[in-house]
DNA sequence: TAGTGGTCTAGACCACTTA
DNA sequence: AAGTGGTCTAGACCACTAG
């Protein structure tokens, strides 16, 4: 099956009166240029004088671009020695969540159906992950998540409990939990760790996500979340059945300014 | 268990003789206040051109810090307000396959066990990932792969047989398969699309990665290249015991340069 | 209208690499 | 020594938001 790709070559020039800055211009000419092999991976790109001529833009303008392009991935720069190719690198993939937060960021999709609230002794894991002695109270949260009115995810999480702390009364969301995923958070949590992996589902979770008899697999997506003092708050972890979560992302040169997605402001 | 925690509190001033640039130093101080919560998730930062005069820098430099902060997801900037803290949001966590990364470049520690190679004719899957019609002849490989000895992936790829085009032959890497993860790879990948799932280890995995006798849950990594002309050239994947391969990552606010491993060139 | 961030200029000086 | 990228200046002009 070989098929004669037509090749609309744009341009290649900056057009000032476009919406788009100029150095996104250039960036995009340039990655557009690696990614149809005018420049293969190991090539040295024109030095930035050069670009400056060829362009018509001043220096900082093409710093920008190859900052873009260099924060991509896509290039590598030397001092003394120029701007070059990276080759392709597997391990520079990088999955994201967003498919959760694109989930969450629809309330009409999602229903947090409270299973279990109650007081507990912490227990070993707990103990050891919130910074507690074990038997310190913590409260214990079981939670099911809807998609569409089916089951999705299996969630239990520990929080710390201490009356000194008004942390995790404001915390709990224990309703929603769609700030986690959405942003707001409301700002007492200030960061956490998170870990996934893959691990046989047990018969508790088989019955609430819904899977047939046999053994089954899934993902655990486990959270530690720290206040602004790093003190820890909660300990948790999501599971879910494997078809209902896969992370998936690409390597490699794009020809679309969206190599990543989490370009806001241009470098 | 409260503890006093030490605050350094750092000095938040330029130092000029430092060996990290202005921009980088600026871009650590104002991470530092932020968090240390001396500016909380939806607070506004200083105006830039106050920032100027605070810390004695030129507004490009400002410019430059800011665009560190923003593009590693701690402020968000609106044209005609100012600078704003963002709250944590969990689905901008990226998972890096590093660990990959990293255990591939040390080559002593991993060895290939070539376990097959033959010609087959393309399956379903196969034929509609590579582009080929069902039946179609591929290049089949088997791969383990041996972490000190021991056995740590199962590989299992399907390679477009095309005696037109080289690249299969250099790409094959029968027995390293190193340049993938650890770059080089020779340039003849354009890029790819990588995808992570949960999957139930079936019997041959289970033999081949030593795991015991019941069922076991293992993390599926399947892959799709393409070459320069956007025309696939493989399709596969790697499967490991669970306890081998495990995604994790931070989120929020850190004291430290290293928001994100990947700034190799300011902005 | 005043203040904000967004972009861009046209240089300067430095550190580094290669020859 | 010549060429490269790395940093930085001191502004300029624009677009946007608010009161």
């Amino acid at each position: 099956m070989k098929t004669a790709r037509p090749k609309p070559e744009p341009p290649d020039r900056i057009d000032r009166d476009a919406y788009q800055p100029a150095y996104a211009q250039l960036a995009d000419i340039l990655r557009g240029q690696v990614a149809r092999g005018r420049f293969l991976p190991g090539d040295r790109l024109p030095s930035e004088a050069e670009l400056c001529r060829t362009y018509q833009v001043s220096p900082m303008t093409v710093r920008r671009a190859v900052n873009i392009l260099a924060d991509q991935d896509v290039v590598r720069t030397v001092q003394g020695l120029g701007t070059f190719v990276k080759p392709l690198q597997l391990g520079a993939a990088a999955f994201q969540l967003r498919e959760l937060q694109d989930l969450f960021s629809d309330p009409d999709q999602v229903r947090v159906k409270l299973l279990d609230v109650r007081m507990v002794p912490a227990g070993q894991g707990a103990a050891a992950e919130l910074g507690l002695s074990p038997g310190d109270k913590a409260i214990f949260i079981r939670r099911l998540l809807l998609v569409r009115e089916e089951p999705a995810f299996y969630h239990r999480e520990y929080l710390v409990y201490d009356p000194g702390r008004p942390v995790v009364e404001a915390e709990m969301e224990v309703t929603s939990l769609r700030g986690l995923f959405s942003g707001a958070g409301d700002g007492l949590i200030k960061g956490g760790r998170l870990t996934v992996e893959a691990v046989l589902l047990d018969e508790e979770a088989l019955g609430l996500l819904a899977g047939g008899p046999g053994p089954a697999a899934g993902l655990r997506l486990e959270h530690v979340f720290y206040d602004f003092d790093d003190r820890p708050v909660s300990w948790g972890w999501f599971l879910c059945r494997s078809d209902r979560l896969r992370l998936s992302t690409r390597v490699g040169y794009e020809r679309a300014g969206s190599g990543r997605p989490g370009l806001k402001r241009g470098s």
